[in-house]
DNA sequence: CTGCGACTTGAAGTCAACTTCAAGTCAAGG
DNA sequence: CCTTGACTTGAAGTTGACTTCAAGTCGCAG
């Protein structure tokens, strides 16, 4: 463990489960910030950690990487967020969580009376017209996420 | 209204939601197949409704293409899939979707008692380990559809 | 037979979120 | 000082599912 309290890139990916080259791609979208070694080598504030935590539970929500800059350029600016700062920017997730499960559990009991029949009506099935479900919150919405991210400490 | 029973690219696209780009995107993929004008347009079946209903229905639960033409290639080969076939290749996709609801409940429930305190431990934060929820599948396991599909008849 | 919309092709482009590569530089324990 | 592993860069590659393009051909109502 070295000296000071800044943490290599290395440190970062180990601790956050996020590979370097993630590291340095999320730095490039604004995501994160780093100051240099007089060498050039990237040393993060031990802040970085929650903020990936926050990126990564954002990832898991269905977040893409631009609404979660977005939300991370919410926070203040000059010091470290607090708990509630966190919090503010989380809670917005429920109903899109709720969302997702709602359009979920839809397509799962239409699929239960499709079973049965094997009808894949083109104008009928749910399965087939799922996206009415989705269509409730107009155009352009996000309804699930692409995949539930692994990693995180200890989990390579 | 054409005289023929068979369907032109553009009937398909329509009646099926499909674009006319997609539709040949998956005959290069082997999930559909046409005959042939003499002037070298494309025909379709009927059948193909069916079939590109099942492939609508798969994507929204969350499979991809090459699953689907996995899926697809089980049908009896020379005739028409009944209904029961259809039945028997959409039976699997409960448990699919049983688990990625479940993956999502874990995960908003986590959300409800992070909230409070706006934690995001890396450790035990329940969000940031939404993978655990995921893990129980083993490696590779796709969890969560990409994103509900619009489209299908009447709807552009 | 003409006009024009629908059709044909392969190649290349798009998007998201990264990863991989090559070729070299830095940091620090011994 | 030396070695070695960690770090640096921009560019290009990856995956999945398509879409777009350019340049030309087909089919059919009138």
């Amino acid at each position: 463990m070295r000296s000071t309290d800044l943490l290599t890139v290395g440190e970062v990916a180990t601790r956050s489960g996020f590979a370097t080259s993630a590291l340095r791609f999320y730095e490039r979208q604004g995501l994160l910030q780093a100051t240099r070694t007089p060498g050039g080598q990237r040393r993060y504030e031990r802040s970085v950690l929650r903020r990936l935590a926050f990126i990564r539970a954002a990832r898991n929500v269905g977040l893409r990487l631009d609404e979660v800059a977005a939300a991370l350029a919410t926070l203040p600016a000059g010091r470290n967020p607090t708990r509630s700062d966190w919090s503010r920017l989380s809670r917005a997730w429920r109903a899109r969580l709720d969302e997702q499960i709602d359009a979920l559990t839809a397509l799962r009991d239409g699929l239960d009376s499709c079973i049965g029949c094997g009808c894949l009506s083109l104008r009928r099935c749910v399965l087939y017209n799922a996206d009415d479900v989705a269509a409730a919150h107009g155009p352009g919405a996000v309804l699930l996420p692409p995949l539930l991210r692994a990693a995180g400490p200890g989990a390579t």
